[in-house]
RNA sequence: GCUCAUAUGGCGGAAUUGGUAGACGCGAUAGACUCAAAAUCUAUUUUUCUUACGAAAGUCUCGGUUCAAGUCCGAGUAUGAGCACCA
């Protein structure tokens, strides 16, 4: 029927011939910039993942310019990286070879899909006129002081003798090799990006980002506010601070835990424990990080010897270390709370170390003159049938409860209880947990109370009981299981006892605090702000704000990388490049192999790392490290507005030209780093006035993958691979593209089905045998007309929305309209293809030239009217009691009692109504009828 | 463990502010065309009952709000992703 191969070669040959997708800086046009996550160029090929994000962004493009926008949608390779220089190392080439291959496969995949990037703006972050500025830039970052050297511990496969990123080390093994990773120091560049946390925080305010991804930036700069404590060491001079989000459960302390890495371990750790805590400091430093948090299941750690003062009460609590504490975070040393806190919870248990309570969860209602009691709920077990004991009490069922006499004790009060109503003796005592602050009010006595109450568990020994009557009305003891109970205990109290005791936990939530002196009575938040200030006025502690995020480790020990342009001279330590002799090229050579003790490979290459010093002139030493990955990526789309200017890394004009990313599309994997290092990079430059705003991307929305058909990730190993090519083979880029735009929900993972993939063809082909019917005509066929307006706006709406599946699905919904005539106009065939062409562009150019008309990419995207958009007459429902009954057709501008009539009359619905009385009818203009009846 | 997302026919997925659940596509079944197949066209396709008109149930589970709930609220379950002792 026709040669789709043709077809698209032609008009992909149009495109590139005419420029058609140039993007002009300081065109009077209004500027639009649309942008996609360049790819690494790999050596399997573009995935068809890509085809996904880059047709959804191309739709947009192609509609926005026959909107009249000046569009920028760019393409570019980030090509340095870990798998070219392996690939090098392997076959004994250099990596640029290997990539410019690759680059050039990619290219020509991008091509075929009819991709209307502007390929004169194309560049590689690996080539010198790119990584120029990439040098450059870093130049910036040192001289503002932004970039530092220093220790940090990396890494290390022993047997690859190279140093691993955090990615090609999960799990602890080495991802090549599969030996297990260890950990070494090593002198690393660093920039300061913890100083940006709270701009990179804020700065998300003047962002359009998905609400996911700003979630995202969030959790990873980690802010939680809190504040610092310092507690005295006995017998020492030297104080330690902590740092806690809960100062507020100070009281509640009951030890402190250093890190094995604080730098006052040894020092403070007494003479009989120096052997022992030492050997734990060496066990916690051979273990790799996997190793660590796997051991972390169980709490380990040990007793120091030394105490601490608490600040609040000068109580003496004893100093551990332990792993649990990262040295990393906060201050590397903390106070534990076990009563609310899970992990120092979990360590007191195990180590025995008493748990203080100075937080009451609170039910019921406080009211202003309460009456304070003491009671306890008992909850007694019996461990031969699994169930537990529960009375009847006010016609509900609940556990034995019972009120404290004075000076008796929870535990006797319980028993006391138990005796009375049950007469069982034979109790094992399982444990009391935390107290509940609970507010009611009580008949009896007419008061309100407020009672501290004390949840216990007992465990049945025997059947043993002095009451011979246990099933008597007025008790009626019942034993039920879990499930039982959750359904019948329905008293608030009763229940929070039961899940306190069923799973003893620390109390972590809100609540009032007790045993807390000046604090008592206050809630959480309160009890923080109160104790904040007592800390700032007794010199002993202030409020503090903590960041998880850290500074960037910005040096890599590989030689595919932007060299870093700093020269270590003996005589004047560090000193950067001058900016005029960048780019600092790799050397041009294929042959190196990495070093033994992890260097750079370009350690190796004497002849250039030998240099002078710029400043001195003495012999000297280049840094042989790179730069990560993320370097040239962080600025790429900046670039892209200006990329041949050879005078600076991206001209003020152009930026203000073209303002900022309107629209920047990724995989959810990049929304956290790769956006956060981006707009680190840029807040930067912003601060030294290098760029005009702050924030450089507005929209960022991330796709899902596209998964193999069945249902997992694309892999070779499983064997489930869709190569694009393949598939514009057999079934052409259009089907392709469709396809991909239908397969569901664009920021959900869809799963490929190569039966779907044929409906889409189907559709294509529908579409060309539409044509025979096409007569002449300047104006929508009648029938038609109302449909078309509609599906414009639908199309246009969802392409902005991203609804891209219900945007292909309006228009087959179209065509199935179009079949259904006997012939259809010009002008109806024409907005179809029209419409079809921002995700379909190649037979739908060649339709509408066969049709005569001038090509669809120069020309303007129809426009609707919204009159025509609405329905003259509706088929609305018409319910009985809530069920649909039968359907009525009324006129848009009908009146309720219209309406009301017709939907009386409509005969199902006579049926379900006759002999009933009409309680109400409601009708809702232009949706539903539904009439109410008794 | 924590955070987030998701849950709708045989399958992928639709469903504006709560207002006819299952659009559109796939698959399946039957028929037309054909020597035959493919392609194409027509019809059916949530389940159950009914010859039919129609009725009942139905959007992970339980409960609630409402004339009306896939949609809102509360409690849970399952799957997936990310973080992983962040004090």
């Amino acid at each position: 029927m026709y040669d789709f191969k043709q077809i698209e070669k032609k008009w992909r040959n149009y495109w590139k011939e005419n420029k058609t997708f140039k993007a002009i800086n300081g065109s009077d046009k209004e500027p639009y910039y649309i942008l996609v996550e360049f790819p690494y160029p790999s050596g399997s090929g573009l995935h068809v993942g890509h085809v996904r994000s880059y047709t959804a962004q191309d739709a947009i493009a192609r509609m926005k310019r026959m909107q009249g926008y000046n569009v920028l949608y760019p393409m570019g390779w980030d090509a340095f990286g870990a798998p070219a220089e392996q690939y090098a190392i392997k076959n004994h080439i250099h990596p640029k070879d290997a990539v410019r291959e690759n680059i050039k496969t990619f290219k020509g995949q991008m091509e075929t899909l009819g991709f209307s990037f502007d390929w004169d703006r194309e560049f590689s972050t690996t080539d010198p006129e790119y990584y120029k500025w990439t040098q450059w830039q870093f130049l910036q970052f040192y001289k503002h002081n932004m970039a530092y050297k220093e220790k940090v511990p990396v890494n290390w496969c022993p047997t690859c003798k190279s140093v691993l990123s955090n990615e090609d080390a999960a799990g602890g093994v080495c991802e090549r090799c599969g030996s297990s990773v260890v950990q070494k120091e090593k002198s690393q560049w660093m920039l300061r990006m913890s100083d940006y946390s709270e701009d990179l925080l804020t700065g998300l305010d003047d962002t359009n980002f998905a609400e996911r991804v700003k979630l995202g930036q969030i959790n990873w700069i980690g802010k939680s506010i809190g504040a610092e404590v310092n507690f005295k060491i006995e017998g020492h001079d030297k104080k330690f601070t902590v740092f806690t989000t809960r100062c507020d459960t100070l009281f509640g302390a009951t030890y402190c835990v250093l890190a094995p890495e604080h730098e006052y371990v040894l020092e403070i750790t007494t003479p009989e424990k120096q052997e022992e805590v030492k050997e734990y400091i060496k066990k916690c430093s051979t273990k790799n990080e996997m190793e660590r948090t796997e051991l972390n299941k169980e709490k380990t750690g040990v007793f120091t010897g030394a105490y601490a003062i608490n600040p609040v009460n000068n109580d003496k609590i004893p100093i551990y270390i332990s792993d649990y504490v990262l040295a990393s975070y906060g201050t590397g040393a903390i106070m534990a709370v076990p009563a609310h806190d899970d992990r120092d919870y979990e360590f007191a248990k195990k180590y025995g170390i008493p748990i203080i309570q100075v937080l009451e969860e609170e039910i019921g209602k406080k009211e202003a003159n309460e009456e304070k009691q003491k009671e306890i709920i008992a909850i007694i077990h019996n461990p031969e049938t699994d169930k537990y004991l529960t009375i009847k009490k006010n016609d509900k069922r609940t556990f034995i409860d019972g009120t404290r006499k004075d000076d008796e004790s929870a535990l006797n009060c319980a028993l006391r209880k138990i005796q009375e109503k049950t007469g069982y003796n034979d109790l094992k005592l399982i444990g009391e947990d935390f107290k509940i602050n609970n507010h009611y009010y009580d008949k009896d006595t007419d008061k309100y109370i407020n009672a501290e109450t004390t949840p216990i568990l007992f465990e049945l020994q025997s059947e043993r009981t002095t009451n011979k009557d246990l099933n008597n009305e007025e008790i009626s003891i019942k034993w039920l299981t879990l499930k039982e109970i959750e359904k019948e205990i329905k008293d608030e109290l009763h229940k929070k006892s039961f899940e306190y005791v069923l799973d003893p936990a620390a109390m972590t939530g809100d609540g009032t605090h007790i045993n807390s002196e000046f604090l008592n009575g206050k809630n959480k938040e309160d009890a923080i702000n109160t104790m904040i200030s007592w800390l700032e006025e007794n010199n002993c502690g202030k409020k503090k704000v903590n960041y998880k995020m850290r500074d960037w480790i910005f040096s890599r020990q590989r030689f595919w990388g932007e060299p870093i342009p700093m020269i270590d001279c003996p005589k004047c330590g560090w000193v950067p490049m001058n900016e005029e002799d960048l780019p600092l090229l790799l050397p041009d050579i294929a042959e190196y192999e990495p070093t033994e003790n992890g260097e750079s490979p370009l350690a190796n290459i004497t002849e250039w790392v030998n240099c002078k010093c710029p400043k001195c002139g003495h012999d000297a030493k280049r840094e042989t490290d790179t730069m990560p990955n993320w370097a040239g990526s962080s600025w790429y789309f900046l670039r892209f507005m200006d990329p041949h200017n050879d005078k600076e890394f991206v001209g003020m004009d152009a930026m203000k030209y073209w303002n900022r990313v309107d629209w920047y599309n990724g995989g959810m994997e990049h929304t956290a780093r790769h956006l956060l290092y981006a707009r680190f990079w840029v807040q930067f430059l912003y601060n030294i006035g290098l760029v005009p705003k702050k924030e450089m991307i507005w929209t960022r929305v991330s796709h899902g993958m596209i998964l193999g058909s069945n249902g997992e990730k694309m892999s070779k190993s499983k064997g489930n691979v869709v190569n694009p090519d393949d598939v514009v083979n057999e079934f052409g880029a259009d089907a392709l593209r469709i396809y991909e735009m239908f397969i569901g929900d664009y920021t959900q993972d869809a799963s490929w089905s190569t039966d779907s993939l044929r409906g889409c063809k189907r559709f294509i082909d529908k579409i060309f045998r539409l044509k025979d019917k096409v007569i002449e005509g300047d104006n929508y066929t009648k029938e038609l007309e109302n449909l078309i307006h509609k599906t414009i706006k639908k199309v246009e709406n969802d392409l902005q929305t991203m609804s891209y599946n219900t945007a292909v699905s309006s228009l087959m919904i179209l065509v199935n309209n179009f079949e259904e005539q006997k012939e259809i106009t010009k002008a109806d065939y024409k907005v179809l293809l029209t419409l079809l062409n921002p995700i379909a562009p190649h037979f739908t150019e060649e339709l509408n030239e066969q049709l005569g008309f001038s090509p669809i990419c120069e020309g303007k995207w129809p426009t609707y009217d919204e009159e025509k958009t609405i329905d003259k007459t509706k088929d609305i429902a018409v319910q009985v009691n809530g069920k649909v009954r039968g359907t009525i057709t009324i006129n848009v501008d009908d009146e309720e009692d219209i309406i009301k009539e017709k939907a009386m009359q409509e005969d199902n619905v006579k049926r379900h109504i006759e002999g009933k009385d009409i309680i109400k009818v409601i009708v809702i203009k232009g949706k539903i009828v539904n009439i109410v009846v008794k």
